[in-house]
DNA sequence: CAGAATCCCATTCGATACTG
DNA sequence: CAGTATCGAATGGGATTCTG
């Protein structure tokens, strides 16, 4: 009698993935439905450059409690934004990563983020994801700028590594070994690289007091560098 | 004991400006310690195309408490999302108005619109505020279909109304007298209109059953309501 | 009618402890 | 490591009432 519907969703509109529901058609409204609880952004945006395991989310989004990250993962599971998925290769551990249409959410996340950059009191002095880093990086890109200027780059923060693939003013992310790039930058943790990004630091005094490391061509660090910045604020 | 975080709220960064903070650099994080809590997205949604009153964001968010209503305009404004404004003019009323940072937030509103929409589980049956109605428009414009197209249309929805003025793919939409426009939809709830643009109903069909009324060079209307569809589902 | 203030219960959060 | 279980505290939000 109940086959699936139970474990599964139910698709009956009327009722909320999570009891609170708008009753609105608006697809905003719908979102915040999916994805407007406490977390689940966050969560969503962690997994946005390849699933990861329970631990790496709780480890990378401080506060969050076991219990609201299982609640939440089930969520979002439920409402199709990603899937558990079991891994028995090496040693059994299980992942969680986005469903295709989970990948989807990218441009959302990051308007959001633009905009709320944008806001007089937006702080960019605190800790940082190494993803958050990463994405914001795809966000602030001026890809006018970048439409003439190929390379690679690769980067390890805080011990997560990445490598970044400009090409067309198109500005591909995916974990990987930063060897690979024609620069490296190397960082202790994400707020180093947002100086270097956003605020403009010198790679010099990052390198001196901050941990940075920074391998190959220089030069070419700088102009990469250089394709950054942040929206003005407004008001 | 605990005396001055509940007295006010402090423009210190460290600070949450609803008591939970994020600690967390990332825009994204940013945007849903202004905008994240239950309702606030969807107020902002409300004043997208102009101030509006209490007792009118009351009427088109159902469900929504006058309490907690006066606590996200309260955090709204303290956020420098919105303002209050007196006005004393015919008769003393108080209008919500965005800010000019607010007036930003369209767009993430809309990636997040157009996200949910492409959504399996998304149900685009269910009822639907003016606003809502004309900000999905925006949001589901094939712009490039759109580039060789003028026109101005007027809107009467569920009595509120709006002259939307479609140039270079862009499309502007004010609140206004709609007999400006070269044609005229009025209907008396915002789904009809959501059935005629994106579940491709005959103007026919909801003029004779669902209360439509359509005026002026018809051959234009239904140009104009070709210009626009869901994205596709994705999964 | 606009909105502040109060009451009150259900939900939710986060910390800690525990389990396979 | 990947979660459950439990519990006290805080919050959410609906209903109602009060004020101008």
């Amino acid at each position: 009698m109940k086959l699936q519907k139970e474990t599964s969703i139910s698709l009956d509109p009327s009722q909320s993935l999570h009891g609170k529901w708008y009753g609105d058609a608006c697809g905003t409204a719908f979102a915040l439905e999916l994805v407007g609880e406490r977390w689940s952004l966050l969560i969503v945006r962690e997994l946005m450059l390849g699933g990861r395991r329970f631990s790496d989310l709780r480890r990378v989004l401080p506060g969050i409690s076991a219990k609201v990250l299982t609640e939440r993962l089930d969520g979002l599971e439920k409402a199709g934004v990603l899937v558990k998925r079991q891994l028995g290769s090496p040693a059994p551990a299980q992942v969680y990563e986005l469903t295709e249409w989970g990948y989807l959410a990218e441009p959302a996340i990051q308007e959001l983020g633009r905009w709320a950059a944008r806001s007089p009191l937006h702080d960019p002095q605190l800790p940082l994801s190494p993803v958050s880093l990463m994405l914001s990086m795809r966000t602030m890109l001026d890809r006018d700028a970048a439409k003439t200027f190929d390379a690679v780059i690769g980067f390890e923060v805080a011990g997560e590594t990445f490598v970044a693939e400009l090409t067309n003013g198109e500005l591909p992310i995916r974990r990987g070994d930063p060897a690979a790039g024609q620069v490296i930058f190397r960082a202790p943790a994400a707020p180093v690289i947002a100086g270097l990004l956003y605020a403009d630091l010198p790679m010099k005094d990052l390198e001196a007091n901050a941990g940075l490391l920074v391998e190959g061509d220089r030069a070419l660090a700088q102009r990469f560098l250089d394709l950054f910045e942040l929206p003005p604020k407004s008001g």
